[in-house]
DNA sequence: TAGATTGTTAATCGATTAACAATC
DNA sequence: TAGATTGTTAATCGATTAACAATC
């Protein structure tokens, strides 16, 4: 009902919240004001408050959240409190490093499938999940679903590639690939451009030159 | 001067649209309307229009944009007509597949620094980069500046290495470290945190689930 | 000229924040 | 009770989008 509208601004920092608090939670502090909350992860305390106010009533006037009990709500509100399957495909250097990386398996999320074309990595890699040709993932995937497929493949690919998700019916998708992909509406995409993010901080740091020779470009 | 507020949003589809203006025009053509460019990269015309038009008059009324014209502006725009030196600390799986990262050098990037505390890392890396000791960073980043720093250890010395790295006067950083880092007002800093990207998708994933069964909860 | 598409205005939409009554 | 902090309203701010005059 009302949990569809959550601003997506509001998701993310859910998910920051909840970062937070399980820190806050192993330093066995109880309670949490929204201020204390708002300097941990540097916003405004108003929004904390409205983000978890969104998610129903849980801190006590004059005394704030209890600091386990809002950890638990705001993880069951992302969803976190069950296990999520995740397919890999493109085993890359960016591959092997997700497929490995530690603040997944933290929170829930499981890389149990990778998907390459390389025959030569078709197999099982130390991790210990278990490489499968590309050409299979659908079929593969049909017959035991993923939740989050990974998209890790050249950009020339990527399309392809997250085509071949969908058809095999994944729900949502996260893409490293420097591409927008385009996929039907009832499948949630992320993106995360490694370099787009660098070219923000570019951006910044080149303000004062561009300034000047813009000015000299216009008139 | 007016370039200092460009909104943060026509930021990064500036650099999305670097992207697919140098994918176009590696196709040969030569004209581009603000209708194709926005479909495209999924976004609204008149978002394009008026992202584009923030840094001057680059378009032809009824013809549209000169594809090279309007790529080489926006790339100046963002920084990227230069070279950038850049600093990766922490040499561990994403550390590595960063180091090695395709996309990053393609857009003028260069990973000419790598810090590491792991004795065993120090020396050259095959794609020969020099791994430095992290306790010199400070020291050897004052003598030869990076303009980013790239900031990929373990979560409990992320802030220590962030205020490192400010101390040896870098003035831009992008933290995959999942924490929040402070920095001062006039660093840059970008977060690339993987896991709150897959938690976005498990919450839209899990609405219904969760929608009843806070409806059970609250009353 | 007729058709197309820009650049820009004005309207809309959504997100942030300040402020404060409610209340522990 | 006095002090603290929530939950929520209303004000502000900023970003998106529709619409259209300008013009190639």
């Amino acid at each position: 009902m009302k949990l569809k509208k959550l601003p997506n601004s509001t998701i993310i920092r859910l998910s920051l919240y909840s970062r937070y608090l399980t820190e806050v939670d192993r330093k066995e502090l109880t309670l949490i004001s929204s201020l204390d909350i708002a300097k941990g992860i540097g916003v405004n305390p108003a929004s904390v408050r409205k983000d978890l106010s969104y998610c129903g009533d849980f801190g006590t006037k004059g005394v704030g959240y209890n600091v386990k009990d809002l950890r638990n709500h705001v993880i069951k509100i992302l969803g976190l409190n069950s296990e999520w399957n995740v397919t890999l495909v493109g085993l890359g250097n960016l591959g092997l490093a997700l497929s490995t990386y530690k603040g997944f398996q933290e929170r829930g999320f499981v890389i149990n499938r990778i998907f390459d074309t390389d025959s030569s990595k078709i197999g099982s890699i130390s991790n210990g999940i278990q490489v499968f040709p590309a050409e299979q993932m659908v079929d593969i995937l049909r017959e035991k679903p993923s939740d989050i497929g990974i998209i890790c493949v050249p950009m020339s690919v990527a399309q392809a590639t997250a085509d071949a998700l969908v058809k095999s019916g994944i729900k949502a998708i996260l893409n490293f690939a420097p591409v927008s992909l385009k996929v039907p509406p009832e499948v949630s995409l992320r993106n995360v451009d490694l370099a787009v993010n660098l070219e923000i901080l570019t951006f910044n740091l080149s303000i004062e030159e561009l300034t000047d020779s813009l000015i000299a470009r216009s008139f």
